[in-house]
DNA sequence: TCCATATGCAATAAAAAGGTTGCATATACA
DNA sequence: TGTATATGCAACCTTTTTATTGCATATGGA
């Protein structure tokens, strides 16, 4: 099957890949993440309950994780629910497998290099 | 065979994986990344080539990375030459994984619980 | 309608990140 | 020994992040 074009020399892409990264990159937010992976959405209230943080600093984080595509809103009566969207994720594992990929087979070409000599 | 032991509810472990992804989270140093995939350990000033920041900049990005165990540095002579880690990748890919599991098994039960009822 | 609940917006404030510059030190080599 | 190359350290600066507080608005219900 083709092998999807994967170029990490696009600075377009790495930009995405680091804005993704960064957001996944606090504490709070892979903990909003976790409690979302639940796959019951949750309003801002809910999410604030148990945390030592306030609201706005909550619904700020949301944002940041929402700029990225790894959730989303929906609005019912007053309550604003956030749902998990793992797009991003397949983004992100897809990078890695690449990076892993690319990685092993310098080695393995170093490795020959070095017997054939 | 057994599965590994996973807590996402263990501050420690978040605290990890925030960190890593926080390293990644910065645009230059995933270009570093993408450098030192080749498998050839580099030297600062062999990477800060075709940048547009300083040695002393992109020497602190290297730290950054250094701090989480992406990269690892030997000294040389004069040089200082860095090279990937992959065990943090490891890392990340298991707990993207985990989290889309979590996710999916969870909109399996809410799926099995909406069409029994 | 009256009130509690759930949010949104804006103004600050403190801390962390990202970069630069200047100066000192160490190593390779002619 | 002298000089160019490769780094390390520390002082600063600017821009982002992370959080808070105060005030305004909207929705659900008794």
């Amino acid at each position: 099957m083709a092998r999807t074009s994967f170029k990490t020399s696009t600075p377009g892409k790495l930009h995405e890949y680091a804005a993704i990264f960064s957001a996944l990159g606090d504490v709070t937010r892979l903990s909003i993440v976790a409690k979302l992976a639940d796959g019951r959405p949750q309003s801002i209230s809910k999410l604030t309950e148990n945390s030592k943080l306030t609201r706005q600093a909550v619904t700020k984080h949301l944002r940041v994780l929402e700029e990225v595509g790894l959730v989303h809103s929906v609005r019912s009566g007053r309550e604003n629910l956030y749902e998990l969207d793992l797009r991003p994720f397949k983004d992100l594992s897809e990078y890695l497998e690449f990076v892993s990929t690319k990685w092993d087979q310098a080695l393995g070409r170093l490795k020959a290099f070095v017997e054939e000599s």
